[in-house]
DNA sequence: TGCGTAATTGCAATATTGTTGCATCTATCT
DNA sequence: AGATAGATGCAACAATATTGCAATTACGCA
């Protein structure tokens, strides 16, 4: 929720300024990933206007509050669906539709760590992207 | 082995050009991720000159051939270390000295797969970035 | 060994993406 | 409403990535 975000703002300390209202919008309706530009370019089609810097500078601050997330395979961001660890990062991208379901799973996240343990490497952050199909677009 | 791959790049019909050679050359001697302009620096820095569009090419072609990675998680490339199915794409990166090992490991690709199918989800191809420790940092 | 040809590279120009410092503005508290 | 710390916009720039085309080179074959 859109409310949640603000407040979660407010509660760090941050201001709920107009840009990061609209950026925080934009990102709650859409389920695809967005880079920073295309976030320009949806507010600009709605007659509003956000300087790219502040963007970034947005996103940055989102990401580190983990409201928001970078899906590194695409370098676009969306809004976080989770609320856990902010260790692990899981995403689930469909390759038709291009939707993308956040996931978590304590078992699997332990199971990996057991895995790169037995390799000699102690993990700390967990990040799977999985592509492949969404059930919609596999029925298709 | 730097002949092994260009052994690989023949094979497939491409050919075994110097510039080709040259950044096989430094990735099989470099344990780190390398962006393209920094393959250009090290190159430079040895009296070597190769254009970065060039160098945008080939490590394309290197990626498409499996002959190396991009990692996500610093945008740069490295090697590949095995000679697994292509669909998988793990790395355990180093904090502490940015050293990169690749795995592979059926069993945890394969409850991967189960997990997302429980959630409906269909994967082809699963990339995990495990960012911790390396055994010998983690004894320092 | 030298030639012909298709593949590859270099170059120039341009597009896209990301960053910094500073002046201006605004959300929030009183 | 006014003060002020924090946030935004702007300008300039840096870094990264892409395209079309001319020049070069690896490789097969005579």
């Amino acid at each position: 929720m859109l409310r949640d975000s603000i407040r979660a703002l407010q509660a760090q300390g941050y201001k709920a300024t107009k840009p990061r209202k609209l950026v925080l919008h934009i990102l709650e309706e859409t389920e695809r990933p967005l880079s920073p530009y295309e976030i320009q370019a949806i507010l600009r089609a709605r007659g509003k206007y956000l300087n790219h810097v502040t963007i970034y500078r947005i996103l940055d601050l989102l990401c580190h509050l983990n409201l928001a997330h970078k899906v590194l395979s695409c370098g676009g961001f969306i809004k976080c669906s989770l609320d856990t660890a902010a260790g692990c990062h899981r995403f689930m991208v469909c390759q038709d539709c291009g939707a993308i379901q956040e996931f978590a799973d304590e078992e699997l996240c332990q199971e990996e760590s057991g895995f790169a343990r037995s390799l000699g490497f102690h993990t700390e952050h967990h990040l799977s992207e999985f592509s492949g199909l969404c059930s919609r677009c596999y029925m298709k």
